[in-house]
DNA sequence: GGACAGGTGCGGT
DNA sequence: ACCGCACCTGTC
């Protein structure tokens, strides 16, 4: 029912590693394979055979800047392989993998209950919070509006499951509504990322993953539990967080957080059995 | 049953 | 500035 809205073929897109990487919440792997993406307020089904990944939704153009289809990966892989070992081995088994250029406020509200959380609970906590607060398409709930989120009572986010992020994501909303989000998108990444910080519930972590999936910027470098994992198997030992971010930018500069993701799919995926290999 | 989840806010140095 | 700690909740 869905018009094809377009083809990308490229040995640089694999759906599902772009999908089930961390940095989207609302999808959903359906029984054949092929995934339904719901993004703002809308939706795309899209399925891939090979290299040739097939996008059905009403919002081509959306869903093309979406999956970031108009930056080459083949170059950017290429790049960050030079610069370290470690990496030229994550890209190469993550090199499917794209950041997907995501709503800003859906990115701030869905990574403040990212935090100390798992992904399982955050999605279902992000689908509930949709289904309590968001407005009806022809395809489901839409993200809640700021306005919505702001008039939701804190112990709706309690119910939902927040726990104790509730207070956070009231806070949050009720400062948006008369905030300025074309100043804060206008910044640089350091003044940006300074800003993000001064909201609650917003950290260093959650900070850099609003600024790479929600603000489109490549230079940072979200450092979490897995991250730290990676940073103390084959770099080195006993660093604070903000240097191991440090560590990273400095040595990936513009591509830094797609470094992060393959690193992050690395470990997750490999990291085990390289590291029992290597033992 | 404690540790772990894609950490953060807060209070004490 | 830099620790150390508590924290909702579900799962292993």
């Amino acid at each position: 029912m869905l018009p094809l809205a377009f083809s990308y073929s490229s040995q640089y897109f694999s759906l599902r590693n772009t999908l089930e990487c961390g940095q989207i919440f609302r999808y959903k792997r359906l029984p054949d394979g092929s995934y339904a993406v719901f993004s703002q307020d809308k939706y795309a089904r899209a399925c891939q055979q090979q290299d040739t990944v097939d996008v059905y939704t009403l919002d081509g153009d959306y869903f093309w800047r979406f999956f970031d289809l108009d930056a080459d990966y083949g170059d950017k892989v290429r790049r960050i392989s030079a610069l370290s070992p470690i990496l030229a081995q994550a890209a190469s088994v993550g090199k499917g993998i794209r950041i997907l250029n995501q709503d800003t406020v859906e990115m701030i509200f869905s990574f403040i209950i990212s935090a100390n959380n798992n992904i399982k609970r955050i999605q279902l906590i992000i689908e509930r919070l949709c289904d309590r607060l968001g407005a009806d398409t022809p395809f489901g709930k839409a993200f809640p509006s700021v306005e919505a989120l702001a008039q939701a009572p804190v112990q709706l986010f309690a119910e939902l499951g927040a726990g104790y992020r509730d207070a956070y994501l009231s806070a949050t909303a009720k400062r948006l509504l008369d905030y300025d989000l074309d100043a804060l998108l206008a910044m640089d990444t350091p003044s940006a990322r300074k800003e993000l910080l001064t909201f609650l519930g917003v950290g260093p972590k959650v900070a850099d993953c609003i600024l790479l999936f929600g603000m489109g910027r490549g230079d940072v470098f979200p450092v979490d539990t897995w991250l730290k994992k990676v940073y103390h198997a084959y770099f080195e030992q006993g660093h604070r967080d903000s240097d191991i971010s440090t560590f990273f930018c400095n040595l990936f500069g513009q591509d830094a957080g797609l470094c992060q993701q393959y690193l992050f799919y690395f470990q997750r995926n490999y990291g085990q059995t390289v590291q029992n290999a290597v033992k």
